[in-house]
DNA sequence: TATTGTTATACTCTATAACTATA
DNA sequence: TATAGTTATAGAGTATAACAATA
């Protein structure tokens, strides 16, 4: 007991690493998870949101919009007017270009989706007391203040 | 403000998921970059700390281990020998099966990433009061309890 | 006959470089 | 000359099915 009242803090925060580390992986699996069932990989969602948001875009905006090369989107792209969520449409003013378009089947997955996010909200964290609520919402913002420190000082150097 | 009141549960359950999915996020795009420093991917990486913890194992073995084909664990052994993390030895008693084994620099750097722990939980949460600590390792085991629950559910399903 | 690992094939995400059509 | 998107090529993760060697 004396070992662990010694070190008790960096144990604590050892604890707390771990619980954020399974939530992260969980987190995925279960996203994952879930898109595959609508047809989609994380990838393509992405996309989707983004188009979902923005209205038809070019593969240049969207490209950057997601952070990958313009090729990557062109396969994106390719898979998703093969499954039937996005369209190719011509640009009105510029023929290099084309539209990004959502098909009426791409724009209810991507409102279905969204619409989960309550009830996976609700999965959650229903029942947890307000006051409860808000201490996980203090602590998980400074976490995640730091965290968007931590990346964006490594992406800098 | 009477519509914010009406909605307040849900919104603050919402403002934690929002939380919770964004540090998911930040902590993935984190750890791969890490790792691609240490020349890992996340697959990779698995496989090394599953031979570091276990010992030289069968492929068949570090299959079922990471929930992944035995196809596939020949690919993540293939790259992982090219690139000096493991190699493959003979199992002394089954002439079928190979033994993967870690190479020092593939012990030396799963003890470095190990050791790496402690430091991202100092980067993220040193400085935070024992009290702090303590909603936070509550609340978050709240919501994996809950997470585990689910995707078990699904997986069940 | 069952098991271990590999070859064969395929799909997805990712990247860079070279090329075409258009600005 | 610069830009939009594609073809070409390549590496990584994932899967199933068929096959070899061995149990």
């Amino acid at each position: 007991m004396a070992a662990h009242d010694r070190d008790g803090p960096a144990d604590q925060r050892g604890a707390v690493l771990d619980l954020v580390l399974e939530l992260a992986l969980l987190v995925e699996e279960d996203m994952t998870a879930g898109l595959a069932r609508a047809g989609l990989t994380k990838a393509r969602a992405h996309l989707l949101f983004e188009v979902a948001q923005r209205g038809p875009a070019t593969q240049q905006v969207l490209a950057a919009a997601l952070g990958v090369s313009p090729r990557n989107v062109t396969g994106l792209v390719d898979g998703m007017t093969a499954t039937g969520f996005v369209t190719r449409e011509p640009h009105p003013r510029d023929r290099r270009a084309t539209l990004v378009t959502l098909t009426a089947h791409g724009r209810a997955v991507a409102e279905r989706l969204v619409a989960g996010r309550g009830e996976f909200a609700d999965a959650l964290l229903a029942g947890l007391p307000a006051a409860r609520l808000a201490e996980l919402a203090d602590g998980l913002g400074e976490v995640v203040g730091r965290m968007r420190a931590l990346v964006a000082q490594e992406g800098a150097s």
